[in-house]
DNA sequence: TTTATAAAACCGACCGGACGGTTTGTAAAC
DNA sequence: GTTTACAAACCGTCCGGTCGGTTTTATAAA
């Protein structure tokens, strides 16, 4: 087998054995021995892979990041010609992606946190794009802000193993989110933007009041 | 002093520096030795009032509960007076409070999980009974989940330094997620509830389409 | 093709330190 | 004087990281 694939093949099953174990043991558990075992491969290869468990934290966060991000360019393809805020929609149904998937979804960040809370400075450095790119495109921001703030909470709840809803509730409950006329009902606007080209999709803002 | 009072003292003392280390180096840095160097007391005593790192675990998750748990009780008694939704008012009040509070404030949550998942089994049956009156109470039962689930994301999402919000806008949205006249509009009432006594706030739900 | 050499991937024993928990001792409260 | 609160030394284990060695792949001269 060609080395490089060799080593792409190594880091994953590392990575993939860090995340059974987070989800199965906790974060508390994640332990190079740990990981060794569980992918099968020898903890000299482990940590010939990665020098230090910090980098395995890294790495994993990392690849969980372009997993998602992945996911929502691939998204908002498709969101540009049904939504008037794209990128919220794209957000929402990463969020809710990431809440569905069985375990292994955003429980890297979990981890990450737990070993070196300085890492968590990738997921915000994000954060702040995507967020100053929602509030770029709404007309209500504060409203994409709050939808966009509830996947979250719906997603963290859950990733904590907090969340007393069940999966048909959560199900709907991200369904509403994501139904932009279900909200322009009571959208803001603050001041008038540009819209691009399209006068409106589905439902024009209503805009009540003023 | 007071053998009783004493040993009061030294648990509180024991998990205000649990919550001071989880605050300043991560949950994954709390150890008994690390309690009872920031406490200033020995580990002995440290372990006389706790037999076992789970136990400070389990009173310090129990210590927070109560503590907000009685705020709740007692904003609702001013709630009942100026919303519909007295139990959703009161749940978003002490969320706000929460991740308003300098550092020291849902983070014994996060530690417990760290250490011994199956310690979330507290939070989450509480959080049972609070969903359950919000659902309750609510004409528009989703909708008050979904301003519940906004308020724990902009929580969590504190907790975890990952939110990119500034104090300022933090504070706005959480008070427009309290403001009910801003929901109103669109609520979409399955059935039809008894309300206590007054028939509307501000604005009664317009029934979009059907 | 074969052979020689280097480089990369991998293995598993080992080390020092930290961590959870125990034991023994002491002083204060009852 | 018995129980309770605390102190401090101590113990076995686990964990992150190191290290010497072996196997596999890459390169290139013969």
């Amino acid at each position: 087998m060609d080395n490089a694939t060799r080593s792409e093949r190594s880091r994953n099953a590392a990575l993939d054995a860090a995340l059974a174990i987070i989800a199965r043991d906790g974060p508390g558990r994640l332990t190079l021995d740990a990981i060794a075992r569980e992918s099968g491969m020898s903890k000299g290869g482990v940590m010939h892979q990665f020098r230090t468990k910090q980098a395995v934290l890294k790495a994993l966060l990392e690849r969980q990041m372009t997993h998602f991000a992945e996911f929502t360019s691939r998204y908002m393809a498709t969101a540009r010609e049904v939504s008037e805020q794209p990128e919220l929609a794209a957000q929402l149904a990463t969020v809710r992606e990431a809440s569905i998937q069985p375990n292994s979804a955003a429980l890297g960040v979990l981890a990450a946190m737990v070993e070196d809370p300085s890492l968590m400075e990738l997921p915000r450095a994000a954060d702040v794009e995507i967020i100053k790119a929602i509030k770029a495109e709404a007309s209500d921001p504060d409203l994409a802000l709050l939808r966009w703030a509830a996947a979250r909470g719906l997603l963290l709840s859950g990733l904590f193993g907090m969340s007393p809803l069940g999966k048909d509730e959560h199900q709907r409950l991200f369904k509403r989110l994501m139904d932009d006329s279900q909200w322009n009902a009571l959208e803001k606007p603050v001041r008038q933007r540009a819209v691009k080209a399209a006068p409106a999709a589905k439902a024009a803002s209503p805009r009540k009041r003023a």
